[in-house]
DNA sequence: CTAAATCTGTCACAAATGTTACACTTAGAT
DNA sequence: ATCTAAGTGTAACATTTGTGACAGATTTAG
């Protein structure tokens, strides 16, 4: 087991050595490898496990009803997949998950996240702060998703970003193409929709740089 | 305080009455009185204490930038309020937390929710289930947000209740209003959908009574 | 049991968004 | 350096959805 590279991972910050090896002795660790292409989770199985990438990235997707594949997201090393669904009554992968490339990966059954969460504190905290963050991220995009127009997605994305930076200056984390997903909109749509608040003198838009000419207007647009 | 009580509050479900007794007797847990329309938790105020309704109700609601106010949920004793936002960097409440009537409720602070997980692998489990299932409702919720008309919301959310029921003839489990606002669609909107779908023969409707008639079509609109 | 509040069903019209298509640019791979 | 895939910008047109308004039904509170 490598430890140098185990302790980068977040679940494992600030955990001593020594009660990494102990941990790592007492529970059934296993450190797995999956070559490109190879089915980590299928949708729907049974969420028993927590799987930690070590190094690589998987591809998160969906099937629908006729089997045509929709992606969902990516996931990079050292993130663990799925961590909100490993407890509870529906606990399900909601997706399937596939090598973008070769993985390493821990392997750590349920029963053994239980254990070891109640061994060591910081352990605990790390896991819970994890959880924290990606249902952050969930109820983010649900409350970006919630505003009726593209119009105001846009503004409250660009000003949240604009907060972030403290500047009325803004570079887009996101290419357009992947913005219009996240929004759940189409592409086209949004890009008129940038249009649109150029030629109104609100924004001035360049490639993916953003700058907020009126701030007064803009910041009405926001309201719901 | 009152045993019978705590112990039908879902994080306590199972653990033992002595075991109890050590928990509340070792760290701070009080239980408080909030009268009708008093203020549990302001918006964006960071959350570092864990409610949990013991009886009455609360609502949860969000402020715009112009101030006015937009109802998000309501949540009924015995559940926890932002049990998701506890932890992780962005530990403040994502709406402002008003007594619908006169209410009791245990008040942990953060430390001591994190000590409490160390000491009893019970409460732990639970702790780790009740946030699963908040989790698993965003993300249903942010499914249904996903689907791009009216129409495929409609269908999948019938097609899940009729799963549950194993029937096709469903009773919806909100009003149509309420569930207009699950989907973020406007309520005359959702009307009209359900209307069309009863013209076009997929289904009979009947106040909250609503019967698949064409099985066969009526999957096919669930496809993205 | 009555009054008030909420929910329902429907409309005509306005507004927003999706679709499809095409040309052009940029970034990454070999 | 060249080729290829991904991303960008835009347009005309079709479709979906929102808005505001109203009357009637149903539920809840007093």
């Amino acid at each position: 087991m490598n430890y140098a590279l185990i302790s980068k991972i977040p679940l494992f910050h600030s955990v001593e050595e020594k009660e990494l090896v102990k941990i790592f002795s007492e529970l059934n660790i296993f450190e797995t490898r999956f070559e490109k292409e190879v089915l980590l989770a299928l949708q729907d199985e049974p969420c028993n496990r927590l799987i930690i990438l070590l190094t690589g990235s998987v591809k998160a997707e969906m099937i629908d009803s006729l089997g045509r594949v929709i992606k969902v997201e990516d996931v990079f090393a050292p993130n663990p997949l799925a961590i909100l669904f490993l407890f509870g009554k529906n606990n399900r992968f909601p997706v399937q998950i596939i090598a973008r490339e070769n993985v390493s990966a821990l392997v750590i059954s349920k029963q053994s996240i239980l254990r070891m969460l109640g061994m060591n504190q910081v352990l605990l905290k790390n896991y819970l702060d994890i959880s924290a963050e990606f249902a952050w991220r969930l109820s983010q995009k649900l409350h970006f998703m919630s505003f009726r127009t593209i119009r105001q997605k846009l503004s409250m994305y660009i000003l949240k970003l604009s907060k972030e930076v403290q500047s009325d200056e803004v570079e887009l984390d996101k290419t357009k193409s992947d913005l219009a997903e996240y929004f759940g909109v189409a592409r086209p749509s949004l890009e008129r929709e940038l249009s649109l608040m150029q030629q109104e003198g609100l924004i001035s838009v360049e490639k993916k740089k953003i700058k907020i000419k009126n701030k007064n207007k803009f910041n009405k647009l926001t309201l719901v």
